[in-house]
DNA sequence: TAACCGTGGGT
DNA sequence: TACCCAAGGTT
């Protein structure tokens, strides 16, 4: 399935990124593979602005996967407090771990033995690969989906992902160069996370308005398969899952079974999200109580 | 593979 | 208010 002939749009986007790029931390040019990896952990479904104070905090306490991986797993899940999806701690502390355990402590460099890490898929690999190495890999996230489907598909919102053809479609784009790869890789996120947003693009500041595909068709409105409707938090497992959490990370000892019954009026649905918090390793239950897990 | 997994900001 | 969206990954 041939696509139209992609459009060149890496130097005008890259020309754009040199001025227009935020200075996050985790860009600057000192920071670890390792200090990367972990914004790449809290970055998954989490905005950046969030994620900054938790970074900061994280690589200062621990500046390397050893001294993670050293500590329980109840102190990692404490430390990502809020960011959400507290299983993404659990496995960037497991990661940690297997870093140590098959790599001697380093971060590797190869996209496979990245995406062997638990927690890392094909988004986080490659940008791990590609921005903490330099490695000449396409990465694809929403962002670069998006400011695809709109600048050489034409179309106001990308098609449901599929990393192979959304792979295939970077690499297209993809200079020659590895530094520029490099530099386009973050500059189309970039791109899709300031100017090309899901709501009200910022066509007038837009790098490449002068040869986007969904400019040129006059904008039109997206037309494709909907996608799912996430379901409402309030009230839902995961709102109790989370308070559930939130009772574990502040008490630095045993919840007792009567505590943890006074959080959720709901009885049935409480012990629903405490058999699968347990299930995942997120809670352990003593005799005493529910505590984090200490491995 | 579709459903599940937190939390918060923007509109 | 209610809904959409967010640097995804796992089962």
């Amino acid at each position: 399935m041939p696509r139209p002939a992609a459009p060149d749009l890496a130097p005008a986007v890259n020309e754009w990124f040199a001025d227009a790029a935020r200075p996050l931390p985790w860009r600057a040019a000192e920071v670890s593979p390792w200090a990367v990896l972990v914004s790449e952990f809290m970055l998954q479904q989490t905005q950046v602005d969030r994620v900054l104070p938790r970074w900061e905090a994280w690589i200062r306490r621990w500046p390397t996967p050893a001294s993670l991986a050293a500590e329980p797993a109840a102190e990692a899940v404490r430390a990502w407090d809020r960011l959400g999806y507290p299983r993404r701690a659990l496995w960037l502390h497991r990661a940690a771990v297997e870093i140590v355990e098959r790599h001697g402590g380093e971060v590797p460099r190869g996209v496979d033995e990245l995406l062997a890490l638990q927690g890392v898929g094909p988004y986080t690999a490659r940008a791990v690969a590609a921005f903490a190495f330099g490695v000449r890999v396409p990465v694809v996230d929403t962002n670069t989906r998006r400011v695809i489907a709109r600048a050489v598909d034409g179309n106001a919102e990308p098609a449901p992902p599929s990393t192979a053809r959304d792979l295939a479609a970077m690499s297209a784009l993809l200079p020659e160069s590895p530094h520029e790869a490099r530099a386009f890789n973050a500059a189309a996120m970039e791109l899709g996370a300031t100017v090309c947003t899901a709501r009200a693009p910022q066509c007038g500041v837009c790098p490449v308005s002068d040869r986007c595909a969904w400019l040129r068709a006059g904008s039109p409105a997206y037309d494709g398969p909907r996608k799912p409707k996430q379901a409402r938090f309030a009230g839902s497992d995961r709102q109790v899952r989370g308070l559930v959490m939130r009772e574990l990370r502040a008490a630095h000892r045993p919840v007792t079974r009567a505590e943890i019954m006074g959080i959720w009026a709901d009885a049935v649905q409480l012990e629903r999200a405490i058999s699968g918090l347990i299930a995942d390793g997120l809670a352990v239950e003593t005799g005493e109580g529910m505590t984090l897990p200490e491995a």
